[in-house]
DNA sequence: GAGGCAATCTTGTCGATGTCTAGATGGGGC
DNA sequence: GCCCCATCTAGACATCGACAAGATTGCCTC
């Protein structure tokens, strides 16, 4: 219903973009129909193909814009702690990216533009540990690994539910900031 | 080409269920079909639904199941970080049960008999925290959240293929417990 | 401002899938 | 020996992803 006086639709793919993310954050991805957008963005049924190729090309582009918007959101951190907070918060933000972006199944592993997505946020990460202090840097690599597991695992345990009831009304960032703590010492990433 | 040569099958239920881990670990839940695993088994395009009733069912029972496999994981585990390397092998040994475990979108959530099984690794994890030394266990909800936070999201990681170069060729577990080992301390869970 | 090009969108179609219904088969308990 | 019910078959329908061919229109060029 956005604009069909005119036969070119405006923007169809960014409608497109809006409301399958609209689908996965609410029913998650596998009720992703690209009939359904197409009727949502009030078009014909083969619209939305020109835009993204196929079904698998839709999810891919949207795996590409959230690891930008990682990338974005990471890059005002002041130290590892504030980066994981960041990157819990995105999560939060932005669930139907998240979601998309950590499931290879439903990407296309070998896109240039998502490949590039991801290096630039794998890179983001590297460089905010690079950033510690020198005990910490030690071993960046299992630094690395065990910040981005802290909250990787935090973010997607929240997304499916499983810390409901451990958060008791507290909000996400909070207890994410209590739990960082817990595991590398309240001066941390200072 | 199991047994046709009876009416009935023998252990439908069964087949469809291994023809099922195989293609969801190799090919990723959204490629799972039902009509497929059908003509694996032998059998006629609708007689899996006769045991799972429909393809959310099938799904259900996976993880379900999972959970199960899960719970008798972590019951010999000495400490909190023996704990998390049994997570940590858990994934790596039962992929497909992992993957469907931890996405809600794909069960039917108010299933009694995934509730129960939920409830039970649930409570699995719990007694693990509750066996830790004095000084760890200040704030059992926080420890609990952050020692499966960190093992979720290693394992995770782990099968999303984010980690192929941190490993460089390490076994999982053993890079595992060098990332615990810089989360909690070398005899944190000890 | 007229013509043409290319991007965008439509229409029609095909094979495959999930799910429902009705009916066939046969093993096990009485 | 008979019957009941779990198990499986067969058929049908709506929906979906994908493909092909054609219609529409914005825009660029002359």
């Amino acid at each position: 219903m956005t604009s069909r006086d005119t036969y070119h639709h405006g923007d169809l793919r960014r409608a497109v973009l809006a409301a399958a993310l609209d689908v996965i954050r609410t029913e998650g991805p596998a009720a992703l129909s690209l009939r359904d957008l197409a009727r949502r963005a009030g078009v014909s049924h083969a619209a939305p193909a020109h835009h993204f190729r196929d079904r698998t090309g839709l999810l891919t582009a949207i795996a590409t814009e959230g690891h930008d918007l990682l990338t974005a959101a990471l890059s005002d951190a002041t130290d590892l702690r504030d980066a994981g907070v960041r990157y819990v918060r995105f999560a939060v933000a932005h669930p139907a990216h998240f979601q998309v972006m950590f499931q290879p199944d439903l990407l296309r592993a070998d896109d240039p533009e998502l490949e590039a997505a991801k290096a630039r946020s794998y890179e983001r990460l590297r460089a905010e540990v690079a950033g510690l202090p020198g005990d910490r840097a030690a071993d960046p690599e299992v630094t690395g690994t065990a910040a981005w597991s802290v909250a990787h695992g935090f973010a997607t345990l929240l997304l499916t539910h499983n810390l409901d009831r451990s958060l008791g009304g507290r909000a996400p960032e909070d207890a994410f900031r209590a739990v960082a703590d817990a595991v590398f010492g309240n001066g941390g990433g200072e």
